[in-house]
DNA sequence: TTTACATATTCCTATATGAGAATATAATGT
DNA sequence: ACATTATATTCTCATATAGGAATATGTAAA
């Protein structure tokens, strides 16, 4: 039995470096899959394999419009992850931490909304 | 071709259930295969193998004290998630934001550090 | 040096699943 | 109706790996 899996939960969903690259593409944007392909460079039917994967976990949800889908990450349904990891927070090094601040700045100075 | 995993990153390596379990009783204790199969009730092989993966990832390391073998939870790797997932941070729900903040107010209180 | 205990490793098997190629579906335009 | 474009699905294959059982390694005690 490989991962246990049920099927795709979260944490699964996200273990996959190519997920991973396709859910940073789409944050903040609405992106077609051909968007996508051009984008990444991969064949078709990869980039609509994975996205069916991330759409089964709930990460993202898909527009139809003509013949084009349009897909979007569920920022929310990370959430999970955050808060699991959370709970070591507290047990991070100080050095670390400060360098958490930092990117946490950086962050908020190029937050639009 | 399963996960492409070159081997077990952190990504990974968390993504199986069994071991965020392992990972989580680790949390501030330090515990030993048979304290760990105590409170698991996993046989010690299973036991055995999920802290060799998790070691691997570099999550636990390990302290040889006469036959047994404590294991500790290296927290700081669990870091590269937390950036990972800041990402989409300013993309939740406001209402969840809060719920983030009471979270984070709860653990703050439970911290003796 | 045996015996008992703690842990790791090996071998086996079943299965999930990523990649690739080919094909199907669906919508638009002519 | 037919061609074209956009996307999804199906099929096959290779491989990583979780679980289980058995065994090996290593350490302490008698």
């Amino acid at each position: 039995m490989p991962r246990t899996a049920n099927t795709y939960d979260t944490f699964t969903a996200i273990a996959e470096p190519k997920r991973r690259e396709l859910i940073e593409k789409l944050i903040g944007d609405e992106l077609s899959v051909s968007n996508l392909v051009a984008i990444t460079s991969w064949t078709q039917p990869m980039v609509s394999k994975h996205l069916s994967v991330l759409k089964a976990a709930g990460l993202v949800s898909e527009r139809k419009e003509g013949r084009q889908r349009y897909y979007r990450v569920n920022a929310d349904e990370l959430r999970p992850i955050q808060i699991w990891v959370r709970q070591f927070e507290k047990h991070w090094n100080k050095q670390f931490n400060q360098l958490d601040e930092y990117l946490s700045e950086l962050q908020n100075k190029g937050d639009t909304e």
